[in-house]
This record gives C-alpha cells, sequence and structure tokens, in this order.
DNA sequence: ATGCCTATTATTAATAGA
C-alpha cells in the first residue's frame, strides 16, 4: 500500500501535473495541502476520472487539504483541529481508509517571524500535538502526514545557515516538532533514511532545485501500531523538475498489508 | 541585507508562500 503526501500549490493550477504524477505512480491514497481553492472549486470530475474519490476542504485563495484514495470512498472523520472553533484556515481534514486514520495536515508557514503568525504557527502546534497525543492513545493505526513547514535537524538542509532567520527553522518550530515525534510517533523517511540527505521542496528562486538547494518539510510520522508494517519511503524528486510544477516533490511511503506481515 | 520565482485575486499591483 502506497501512500503519499503531496504539497500541490495550486490544485487547479498544477492539476496537468498531479495528473500525471497519479497516472504514473498510482499511490493508493494521496494527502494534498495548497488546494488554493474554494470548496466548489475542486477539480473532483478530473481526479474521479483518474480512478481516485475524495474528501477535500477548500478554502478561497490559500490553504485547502484533501485525501484522496483509488476506487475507494475516504470515511472521513474529522476536518478542523481541535480546540479553535474560530480558527478559519482549512489545513486538517482526516479519514479511515484500510484501517488506517490518515491525517492531512497543512501547518502554518509562520513567516515572518517572530509575529502574530509565527504566533499562529505555535498555536496550531500545540493543537496538532495535543490532539495528537489522544490519537496515540487509542492504539489504533494512524498515520500523520502533509506539509509540516519545519525543518526538523541542520541535516534536512541544504545551508542550515541560510534558514536561520526563517519560521522554518526556529529553534521553536523545531522544538515543537521534536516534542510532537518523541509522544511516540516514527518520522518514515528519516526512520529508513537516517543517514541521506532528503529534500521534499526547492525555492522556484535561485535556480534551487538545479543545485539541489532543498529542504525536509514534508513528513509522516506513524503510530506505533502501523510503523512496524512500514517497507519504504521516498520522494518522487523527478516531478520537481516538470514544466508548471510545485515547489515541493510528492512524497511517499510503502506499508506492507497486514496478510504479508504474519507470513514474516 | 535584499530579492530572486510563482499562484491567486483582481487589474497590473498586492499578498502569501517558505
Amino acid at each position: 500500500m502506497k501512500i503519499a503526501t503531496y504539497n500541490v500549490n495550486g490544485v487547479n493550477g498544477h492539476l496537468p501535473v498531479l495528473l500525471r504524477w497519479l497516472a504514473d505512480f498510482q499511490p493508493d491514497v494521496v494527502c494534498l495541502q495548497e488546494l488554493k481553492a474554494p470548496q466548489e472549486k475542486f477539480p473532483e470530475t478530473a481526479i474521479l476520472n483518474a480512478g481516485y474519490h475524495a474528501i477535500w476542504h477548500g478554502q478561497k485563495s490559500w490553504n485547502g487539504v484533501a485525501i484522496l484514495a483509488k476506487g475507494q470512498q475516504p470515511k472521513e472523520t474529522r476536518r478542523g483541529l481541535p480546540g479553535d472553533p474560530e480558527d478559519p484556515h482549512s489545513r486538517y481534514i482526516e479519514a479511515e481508509i484500510n484501517g488506517i486514520l490518515i491525517g492531512c495536515l497543512y501547518l502554518p508557514n509562520g513567516n515572518p517571524a517572530p509575529g502574530p503568525k509565527f504566533d499562529y504557527k505555535l498555536q496550531w502546534f500545540k493543537r496538532l500535538t495535543k490532539y495528537a497525543k489522544t490519537l496515540l492513545a487509542r492504539e489504533i493505526p494512524v498515520i500523520l502526514t502533509g506539509d509540516y513547514n519545519v525543518i526538523p535537524t541542520e541535516f534536512d538542509c541544504h545551508k542550515p545557515s541560510s534558514w536561520v532567520d526563517d519560521a522554518l527553522f526556529f529553534p521553536e518550530s523545531r522544538e515543537a516538532y521534536r516534542k510532537l515525534v518523541a509522544q511516540g510517533w516514527t518520522d518514515a523517511l528519516r526512520e529508513l533514511h537516517p543517514n541521506e540527505k532528503i529534500f521534499t521542496y526547492w525555492d522556484y528562486f535561485r535556480n534551487a532545485f538545479p543545485r539541489n538547494a532543498g529542504i525536509r518539510i514534508d513528513h509522516f510520522l506513524l503510530s506505533p501500531q502501523i510503523a512496524p508494517q512500514l517497507i519504504a519511503a521516498g520522494v518522487d524528486r523527478d516531478v520537481r523538475s516538470w514544466d508548471k510544477t510545485s515547489d515541493h516533490a510528492p512524497t511517499w511511503i510503502e506499508l506492507k498489508s497486514k496478510t504479508h506481515r504474519k507470513k514474516s
């Protein structure tokens, strides 16, 4: 079972790239962020024609998240994080698929930092961390994936010195991520590739992709009830080189199916 | 130190992204 996360940076603006990638890669589940489309402008028909059923939470201009499942309807279990009913941003949606609870999140960017946007980022992080703890307490297979907008360590970026004034790399952001993972989550890509430079985002600026000046900010966190099934993880870097592409690349994991697990 | 580039919304400039 292949599960991917992809910050599309405009689901309509980059629809051709999304459809081409879906056709090539054939993931079973996809979490999308930055739809940048209101609820009624989600390209449901095009995605259905590609073989995927979807749930989504749109928003005009910014944010927006979706979960796609190949050949089946995702069973929605939540939209919006608990803790602030007034929060107007569409940044969290959750579904049950094949007995796995999948949370798709788009954590706030937080720039410029410090400032009110950074405060919002840390507040949102707190809500996520609190909610994540309740998920772990249920002792079920859970995957929290998406654009965390956090560079976890110096090793997760091309040149740490150029990110020190950025909300993605602020000590508070990294500490919040560290605390979240320390609840008992497995950072899937780092787990399987502890010594590899892995990037999921490259600036449109500065010729960043050809220079491989990237950062790792799209993450998969696995609960202990699903982590043992992790068999592969990676980034579809090629997609970042396509014409009219997002500044993120699709990031994915592969899980052993339960029936196979019993054999090994 | 700053802007670089790109998408969206709304009119050619502002805002946000990271």
